[in-house]
DNA sequence: CTGAAAGCGCTAACAC
DNA sequence: GTGTTAGCGCTTTCAG
């Protein structure tokens, strides 16, 4: 149906070679000519196939994005600025959820092979092992996670925990909470780490529970552990989190902040809560934009090498967080 | 890097064809042959060339997925199951985001055509005239929007509204309001009717709002105007709405639901609430599974045709509803 | 500056 | 059953 760059030559009776050229190295040819297959393109609303052209250049334009769970509300924000990021320099992006198995996970990415150039993979699941088996290193890049010698974007959280901290404090509390995450997330092992040193840079013994998948219902629950408490400020390891929280607070009688102040971490569903959360803005779509920035930039300038991008966060006072009781 | 069919044909001594035919009609080959063929593709981790394939096929074993905003919470759901019924039958989905903008939309499709096999188009914000300019109408499937002779999927929320209304009306709710969603939303349309009518069945004259944009704030909004008025329940287009409509209750220091109760739609961030949201459920997922298994069959079975398949949606009773104060 | 020809990896007639 | 051959649509030497 869609018009080939040889049935082009054929009408303009020129050599496919020559069309060919006067889109890809139009500078070798007569300015007429390049003009005239411009407008006879123009009028057939020729479009190169990507397949025929991918196939002998061997760029698919195309990248990859793996992610753990789509539906997770950190990824939509992510997936969506890298979307529009490889948009702009005319690659599609293939999205794959790898429903929160490692075993999946490897299948989305093994799928991709030899079909994208490369891959966005966040927040894997997999073993490190694993993840040094993946073929074509030099075209992955990570997010959130780190492993020596491949390329990689991190969230820093430490900044903004550390804002959390300070920003409850001055608040006047003194017993203060960390609701952890997935005992095997790296992102909460930097989390609680961060919370743990600047609550003891003020004196401070903060209280660790955990630790908690990230659902909503894991957060209720934590809710009735803090109950007991002398506790009256919490951060938690997500927003997810955060908010089951602040539910199960609610649900057995307690107000936020009033009762409890509540801090959340990324940023990401604050909107659809109230009281509006407090929360540690990482940037989940800066890291989508980072990482295709990364790749793409690695196609032309050979790989990406070692790099390690860490992006900073800040605290973002809402209304879940007030003076201590 | 990757080995080619040529190379395991050159290895084995049989021709390409022979190899070629080990895959796609093993029997038309002796049991030995095939076997022999596939063991070798196994040790040297085979990967047919999808470039190659289509080029020859002219199938792309792809499939386009366009939605106006990926970070809207009702598309999440409807991605994800969408990926992994098109992975099931071995497809891969391309997620494109038209940014709420009917021209980027229209951008995001025609940058599909010629590498895709069919598209799944979630409602899409252009007009219907430009609907009907889509090439090859016939690999295309639409949600949540309805156009003569265009195949769609559309989730019919008459019957969840009607039970939304009946839940309240069983509460002893009397001054039941709607709050509506974008104008020009078919969506919003087909909700307010629904509402209205079932109220009027019992007798009731609902107050209507709007209309309002998807957004936290304009529930937030909304909830001022009811402040004013006898209204004791309120049922918002999507959840979106229902949220910001809650937040803006407590925020003016009214109680969900004791004081007023709140339906929401969708059923898609519920989990995010408290108190957590009754809902209209109308499975997001389910258009996204069922979409992509329309355009699977249509390409196979030829054309989709005019088909339109309505789904189901039921009211999910959760606490954000109460009886009347 | 432009054309001819080869080939990317695979499939599909058409032979044998 | 299996091999031969001819492309799919494009880019890219290599000539002229």
């Amino acid at each position: 149906m869609a018009i080939t760059l040889s049935q082009l030559a054929a009408e303009l009776g020129l050599s496919t070679s020559t069309v060919s050229r006067a889109f890809s190295h139009p500078e070798r040819l007569t300015a007429e000519t390049v003009s005239r297959v411009l407008a006879a393109a123009q009028r057939h609303a020729y479009q190169p196939n990507r397949f025929a052209k991918a196939l002998t250049t061997g760029k698919s334009m195309n990248i990859g994005l793996v992610v753990p769970d789509i539906a997770n509300p950190f990824f939509p924000p992510l997936i969506k600025a890298a979307q529009h990021r490889a948009r702009a320099h005319g690659y599609s992006v293939y999205v794959a959820d790898g429903d929160e198995n490692p075993k999946e996970e490897w299948n989305q990415l093994t799928h991709f092979a030899g079909h994208v150039d490369g891959v966005v993979l966040c927040s894997p699941r997999m073993s490190t092992t694993k993840l040094r088996e993946i073929p074509a290193q030099d075209r992955v890049i990570l997010v959130n996670r780190e492993v020596p010698n491949m390329p990689c974007i991190l969230i820093d959280s430490t900044v903004g925990m550390h804002q959390a901290v300070d920003h409850l404090v001055s608040l006047g509390h003194h017993e203060i909470a960390y609701i952890g995450g997935p005992a095997r997330s790296w992102a909460n092992t930097q989390r609680r780490k961060a919370v743990l040193e600047r609550c003891r840079h003020h004196g401070l013994e903060p209280a660790l529970l955990g630790p908690y998948v990230s659902t909503h219902e894991a957060g209720v629950d934590a809710a009735r552990k803090l109950g007991r408490t002398a506790v009256t400020a919490a951060i938690a390891f997500d927003d997810v989190l955060a908010v089951g929280l602040v539910s199960g607070l609610q649900e057995a009688g307690l107000r936020v902040p009033e009762d409890l102040s509540v801090v959340g971490c990324d940023d990401v569903i604050t909107e659809h809560t109230a009281p509006p959360l407090t929360s540690v803005s990482g940037g989940a779509a800066t890291a989508g934009r980072v990482a295709v920035d990364a790749l793409l930039s690695s196609f032309e300038g050979g790989s990406i090498g070692a790099s390690r991008t860490v992006l900073p966060t800040e605290l973002v006072v809402r209304r879940s967080t007030g003076p201590a009781r």
